[in-house]
DNA sequence: ATCGGCTCGCGCAA
DNA sequence: TGCGCGAAGCCGAT
């Protein structure tokens, strides 16, 4: 009955579906988009079924510790791109005193035939899925539409490198490419009762008004943590982006480390978001090369080379946004550690502790960090830009960690200073891809490398002046070093 | 400019 | 049991 492969889907609960239910209800958390997205066609499919309206909410709460301006303009700016295509059948909320939201999926599900969800292992979407399993007395469905690979084809433990699971990915994936396998593009596009505006209860109405048009000056958020500019959030966004990484796409093989150059995609806070999916991502750059599925064969050995049989660009940057990004996901799902100190691998912890006694030339406390004060400026201007665009350069963003761990007291702090500063100010922070680039910097999914070193023993080291010494470094200062000048039009005017 | 050595663990071939 | 291989490393020798 579904359109959707039976491995991406999850009955959360043990409660049936609702006889007499007014409508098929999406409660979207995290694939915040209307487009190639496989929990709305599930949705869609089951109120075909039914002969039913489609309902899906979007909420945004206040109760979760990282909730900013910066985030919240992000999200808001999707709502009004999902307003605009769901009109009727969207319900976007927006909190505005903290556990004024509580109760709203309850009291709109009790209507609802059935209720479909996202499953995704990100930050605390787990908790909220199993926590409204519970509550909810109408059967709860979760979709996984995280990336290529279901997460379920896949074994139990956790991939321990990209090897291993990119010989995995080789072995597994081809099935997954095929046309019938593949999120529909426009899930509404096959909605039988579209002209149906589902009907909700106006006592629900009134005490949880439907509308994303708040003044996010008013809301208990962490306001030092500012809108950004040039990132401005939703799909239509994420997919302009996307246009125009697909047309300078030559470049990403040649320049994707040179901190002066946009040649890396930019797309990691809207895959993030969900306000584009890895299948749009994947399809685009399919399209620029005229590659199709056939073109990859079961079977290989884990070699990055020759995978996809595409161009050298193109097999570069599918290994980062299937591979790697989806080796953060399978880790997210199946390691409870994943997010800890304690989840890095056992040689990392020992050689790190090995030193962790030795002598600290450069120490800084985590403010002296958060405020990029400390004597080096290529540091002081990854920083700066982690602060004021949401984000550092993918290069940068490993040397500006291995300079944490060198100046932090203990390993175990630098990790902690790493995860709070990412999941603070970057839009992509609190991602499983986050915890997969903190966690390479001091050794997950990385192997010893010599020689033994005074606090790193044998973690990978990096250096500024090498990095100044291999790559251009002079524009990237001169845009967020310590005499720059600030960029125009940094306010949050968008919201207002 | 380019190259080997540093060093560990995995999966597969033998 | 050996072997090839690995997100971006550094360093010194040629």
């Amino acid at each position: 009955m579904s359109t959707v492969p039976a491995i991406r889907l999850r009955t959360v609960n043990d409660a049936p579906p609702r006889a007499g239910g007014r409508y098929v209800l999406y409660w979207m958390i995290a694939a915040r988009r209307t487009r190639s997205n496989v929990a709305l066609q599930h949705a869609r499919d089951e109120a075909n079924a039914r002969g039913l309206p489609l309902l899906v909410l979007e909420a945004l709460g206040l109760d979760h510790p990282w909730a900013s301006a910066r985030f919240h303009a992000f999200v808001i700016a999707g709502m009004r791109d999902n307003a605009e295509r769901l009109g009727d059948r969207y319900y976007p909320y927006v909190e505005r005193t903290v556990g004024e939201g509580k109760g709203l999926l309850a009291a709109l599900a009790r209507d609802a035939a059935l209720v479909v969800t996202d499953d995704a292992p990100v930050f605390h979407l787990p908790r909220l899925v199993a926590a409204a399993g519970k509550r909810l007395d109408v059967r709860l469905v979760a979709v996984d539409g995280n990336g290529l690979l279901p997460l379920r084809d896949a074994p139990s433990t956790p991939f321990p490198t990209a090897y291993a699971f990119r010989r995995h990915l080789q072995k597994t994936l081809p099935p997954h490419l095929a046309r019938e396998s593949w999120p529909e593009a426009d899930p509404l596009a096959g909605e039988a009762a579209s002209d149906a505006a589902p009907t909700v209860d106006p006592k629900i109405e009134a005490r949880w008004p439907r509308g994303f048009d708040v003044d996010l000056a008013a809301l208990p958020l962490d306001h030092a943590v500012g809108p950004v500019s040039g990132f401005p959030g939703g799909p239509v966004a994420a997919h302009a982006r996307l246009r125009g990484f697909v047309a300078r796409f030559g470049a990403y093989a040649t320049d994707r480390n040179e901190p002066s150059a946009d040649a890396t995609s930019g797309l990691s806070p809207y895959l993030h978001f969900g306000h584009i999916g890895a299948h749009e991502v994947f399809d685009a750059l399919a399209a620029r090369e005229g590659w199709t599925a056939d073109r990859v064969k079961a079977g290989g050995n884990g070699s990055r080379e020759g995978w996809w049989h595409a161009s050298a660009a193109a097999e570069g940057f599918l290994d980062q946004l299937v591979t790697w990004r989806e080796l953060g996901f399978n880790v997210a799902s199946r390691d409870p550690l994943h997010a800890s100190y304690d989840g890095l691998p056992g040689w990392a912890r020992a050689t790190m502790e090995a030193h962790a006694t030795d002598p600290r030339p450069h120490a800084y406390t985590r403010a002296q960090l958060e405020a990029g004060q400390t004597h080096d400026p290529l540091w002081n201007a990854a920083m700066r830009q982690l602060r004021e665009e949401g984000r550092i350069h993918n290069y940068l963003r490993m040397l500006w960690g291995k300079k944490i761990l060198e100046w932090s007291p203990s390993p175990r702090e630098a990790y902690d200073t790493l995860v709070a500063l990412n999941d603070r100010w970057a839009l992509d922070g609190r991602d499983p891809n986050s915890y997969t680039s903190i966690g390479w910097v001091l050794g997950k999914h990385d192997r010893p490398w010599g020689p033994e070193r005074p606090i790193f023993g044998m973690i990978r080291y990096m250096s500024s002046d090498n990095t100044a010494r291999k790559y251009d470094v002079k524009p990237y200062l001169a845009r967020w070093g310590e005499g720059a000048t600030k960029p125009a039009a940094r306010q949050g005017a968008l919201f207002g």
